[in-house]
Formats: C-alpha cells, sequence, structure tokens
DNA sequence: TAATATAATACGATATTCGTAATATTCAAA
DNA sequence: TTTGAATATTACGAATATCGTATTATATTA
C-alpha cells in the first residue's frame, strides 16, 4: 500500500482543524449549560458507554489519577448525575451508573455532536455522503 | 439538498469520535514532553499562525477570560517560548510572537498531528484518498 | 493465618481560571 | 487642548481542579 503524499497529510490536518474545532465549541456550550468542566463532560459519556464500570476504568480511560476521578465522581454525584454502588462481587470498588439527571445531560451533549455531524454532512450530495461515510468507515476500522 | 439521515449522523459521530481521540491523545503526549496545558499549546499554535497578534485576539478565539490568557502569556514567557512586545501602533496592547523555543514546540505538535492523520489515511487506496480528500475539502469550505 | 495486592478515598500542596479593580494608552468632543 | 469615555492589559484575590502520599477496606495468595 503507498503513503499518503505529504500534501494529503497537510490537507487532511487543515480540514479536521476546522471540524475538531466545531465539536469543542458545541462541547463547550453544552457544558457551560450544566456547569460542568471538560473531564466530568468525558466522565458522564464514557459511563453511560459502560454502565456498571469502575472508578479506576474511568481514570485509565481518561488518563487521568485515580483521585482526580474520584473527586470528578464526588461532584457528579453531589448534582445527582451519577451514582456509586459497592458491587457484592468486589466491594474493593465502585460501580458506576449514571442516573436520569446524567443520561439527560449525556443526551443533550450528543444532540449537539448531532448539529456538528450533520452540519459536516450538509454540504455532500447524497451519493458523495454514502462513498464518505464508507470511506470513514473503513478509516475508523483500522483503529489503534 | 436532501437532509442527511439520523444513521448517517450517528454513523459520523461514531467515527469522528474515535478520530478525535487520536488526537487527543497526540496533543496529550506532545504537552506532557514540554509540560504545558491545553490552553498554553493552543495559544501556542495561534501565535504561530496569527503573529503579531494581540492577547485579546487570542482570548477571544480559545474563548477565555483575558486575564486567563494574560496568566498564560505569563507561563510561556517565563519558558522563553512566547514574546511580549508593544508595538508603536497602539502602546495599550501587546504583539505577541513565538521564540525559536516555542516555535520548535509548535513543529513537535504539528509533527503529532500530521502522524494522526497519515495513520487515517493509511488504510485508504490512493484514488479513495483523493476523493476522501475533494469531500472532506467540500466540507470544509462550508464552515461557519 | 499472615503477607501482599488491589480499589478507592482523605487530605494537603500546587496550579489554574476567572472576576474586579487598577493602570496605561488612544480617541473624540467640547 | 483638556476632559471624558473607550480600549487593552495587568495585579490581586477567591474559588476550584489536579495530583501525590498516606490511609482504609477488601481480595488474593502463600
Amino acid at each position: 500500500m503507498t503513503e499518503p503524499t505529504q500534501s494529503q497529510i497537510d490537507q487532511l490536518t487543515i480540514a479536521f482543524e476546522r471540524f475538531t474545532r466545531r465539536f469543542k465549541v458545541a462541547e463547550a456550550g453544552a457544558a457551560m449549560e450544566h456547569n460542568l468542566n471538560a473531564l466530568d463532560v468525558q466522565a458522564l459519556l464514557f459511563v453511560e458507554d459502560h454502565p456498571g464500570c469502575s472508578l479506576g476504568d474511568v481514570a485509565r480511560y481518561l488518563q487521568v489519577a485515580m483521585t482526580t476521578m474520584s473527586s470528578a465522581a464526588d461532584r457528579l454525584v453531589r448534582r445527582d448525575m451519577m451514582e456509586r454502588q459497592r458491587p457484592e462481587a468486589n466491594r474493593r470498588s465502585v460501580a458506576l451508573t449514571l442516573t436520569a439527571k446524567g443520561k439527560a445531560s449525556v443526551a443533550g451533549y450528543m444532540a449537539g455532536y448531532g448539529d456538528a455531524c450533520r452540519a459536516m454532512l450538509d454540504p455532500l450530495d447524497p451519493e458523495e455522503r454514502i462513498e464518505f461515510l464508507r470511506l470513514t468507515d473503513k478509516m475508523a476500522k483500522y483503529d489503534i
């Protein structure tokens, strides 16, 4: 398989910078609404996808110290968006889940992401959208 | 122009989540090397692209308070990565530029982004890369 | 059963962000 | 040209976040 050219890489870098900006803006806006910081948002998104996960799971995934994650969980529990439970199977750990309020918050973020994605696809023709998604899918499958 | 379908939007959301993760990892890794936080990195990248810009320019772009930006500039100046100069034209403001050390740092980040982009394009065939970039270009042109 | 490993939390140190107030400079109008 | 308002930044203090170390509780292994 031949390598991508430098010019192709540069072109993609520029395009990607713009796209990620849209996502960041969407994320920041939604975070502002709920007065949540970036870490808390990411934690909510992870727990939504991995209900019952442990604090260590989230800390590893988000690459922050356990104590930092514990503090974030404190905040989210205090604000009634997350729940800690001691699973009988291993009572050292905690099982994290989202409350209805936490899930509603995640839904808001996902809606924001959805808007950003819609805005990205909008300029394409229907056939182009299909082709674009086929290619992104192919790329995403090779994820590390 | 017809709307993208919900399923297309969902598909793109998932793919995009993966891609942004790669970029975040690259960014975090490079930031770790230089002991810089996220804001400082973004400020370096902006000033590299807008040499001579003011603190206000950067603060507006990155959507942080002026005082926050001033603190970030303090850090970067102290570490010899950025310079403040009083332009004669308007001596209320400061003109920000990067030092050689700052530019070297930016080059490191760009290399990281480049690697991430290369990794994205790698799984595609040469013709697919051309088509993919044509489509991203079309999408990016409609940027808000 | 004792020793070790694992999972989370309490606490204190350091750093970051932001709002308010102060300073310096420019612009406009009387 | 002097006064007043607007602009750009900085100083300072309060609130908050992150992290490392030590501690507690539970599980695993010898």
